[in-house]
DNA sequence: CGATGTGTTGACCGGGTTCAAACAATGTGG
DNA sequence: CCACATTGTTTGAACCCGGTCAACACATCG
């Protein structure tokens, strides 16, 4: 069960590499080999470039706490992890999912220490950079810090994707949204996308998207009644999506024809 | 009705400096002259450090439009400023209000172009910033790259917090709590909390805040009604907030005891 | 085996949306 | 100046989506 011998940035149970099979696989989206390759070569500038350490995370394994002091930022070199927030007052908000090449920890460099809890949600490798060794690097390396500012650009962008999402959608689109992105994430990185594996509870999904864990499950049944997804044998956390663009669809069709324009 | 001789960097019509009035109004949250001297010093040393070109704005009008090229970043040095998200099936989202100190744009750094449009709420100065031209001034300038960062950081953990109120509060509360995060970003710039003037209808803050405009009025008529705020004469977007730590009260209130914890 | 955690589904209820009407504020042209 | 249109705000009444509560299925694990 460890990455070991394999392809190195492939994550053992999300998703496997992109092959022959993917493509047999009927209406599956395109390839992105752009992108992969972006996060791939960013990757290998980030090793080359400064010094790191490797953290081998299991499911459920903390990368950091919120209020951690900040000495590292982390990447994602495989795997998967979640970041929550929390409120003085105990309610916590999953905020962000994030995959191979993702930065975690830049919502802490104002404060000096880290604003959410980070989950590995799957087995996931990070690579520890300190922040401080990080910053000498960019200094004489305009290449680097432009990688660091769109990481840090990509961050915000997906934050306000996820706030059009929540809300504009209803909840079965929102849960159809949800799988679109996670499905466009493991293309973004060469993975294949038809049989996908959301390693995560309803409840924690439904935290994440802002509604109860019945709701989700309701959601999942009524996409796979429609066939948009259905449920592979193995268990109820592994998907089988026969084409991401129908959930697009699906997502439009559920807007009832108009997007509400804000201005006329 | 331009900023002109007064005091430089406060906006005419949002709020006015603290003072001896402001200490006199009883329960109005107390200043933060540390937070308020952080912005204007950064405001100092970019202006230092940095060309920049000043473009003066009326309420309505853009800084700039989702897919211009990313030629500048601005910062905006009095006013107010929304970001709007577009989907493309025409769906609009307002992602982010933004205040004097804050910075425009960040979102669009990956893709080379913006990635929101952005339009003046109220009268606002906004300094214009070639973002080539910054990354080389940050080269060889810690302390200016150390203040990027940090308003990157900021909206990133700003952005978190809304997706926090979005997914965990029930529409009065997330309304209470959009006037709390309003007045605190008033008193981070060092004016008066007590009284605001919301320079939005009742449909741009019921975008903001995922809910219908009906739901904002009957929002703000209960938060009247238990004395939480008031409506000025002058009109309905002027509010005055006796305290504001009462707001944080009623959303706690609201949350009926238990703020959902996702882990046992 | 029971215990525990997770997922599904049904029945009911309530908060928020929808639809509608009325009013206020502002501006426009005669 | 007033009649009128336009935009924004408030409030009511009915409806419905999603939350709540509950029961059950199905794993895994001691």
């Amino acid at each position: 069960m460890f990455p070991s011998a394999a392809s190195p940035a492939a994550c053992p149970t999300l998703g496997t590499p992109r092959g022959a099979r993917a493509r047999a696989a009927g209406a599956a989206a395109p390839a992105r080999p752009a992108l992969a390759e972006r996060i791939g070569r960013s990757l290998e500038l980030l090793q080359r470039q400064v010094p790191m350490t490797r953290r081998l995370l299991r499911a459920g394994d903390l990368v950091y706490r919120a209020g951690d002091a900040l000495d590292c930022l982390h990447v994602i070199h495989f795997g998967c992890v979640k970041t929550v927030n929390m409120a003085p007052d105990g309610r916590e908000q999953v905020v962000g999912l994030h995959f191979k090449g993702d930065w975690l920890g830049f919502d802490g460099i104002a404060a000096g220490q880290q604003g959410c809890d980070a989950v590995a949600l799957d087995l996931s490798e990070v690579w520890a950079i300190s922040y401080a060794t990080l910053l000498k690097a960019c200094a004489g390396d305009p290449p680097l810090l432009a990688l660091v500012h769109a990481a840090m650009s990509r961050e915000i962008s997906r934050d306000r994707e996820s706030m059009l999402s929540l809300c504009t959608l209803p909840a079965d689109a929102r849960v159809a949204d949800f799988l679109r992105g996670w499905a466009d994430a493991l293309a973004e990185r060469g993975l294949r996308t038809d049989q996908i594996t959301i390693p995560m509870t309803r409840a924690e999904i439904g935290n994440y998207l802002g509604m109860k864990l019945e709701t989700v499950s309701r959601a999942l049944s009524r996409l796979a009644r429609e066939k948009l997804i259905a449920f592979s044998d193995t268990g109820r956390r592994d998907l089988h999506i026969p084409d991401v663009g129908a959930l697009v669809g699906f997502v439009q069709r559920s807007l009832g024809g108009e997007g509400a324009t804000l201005v006329h």
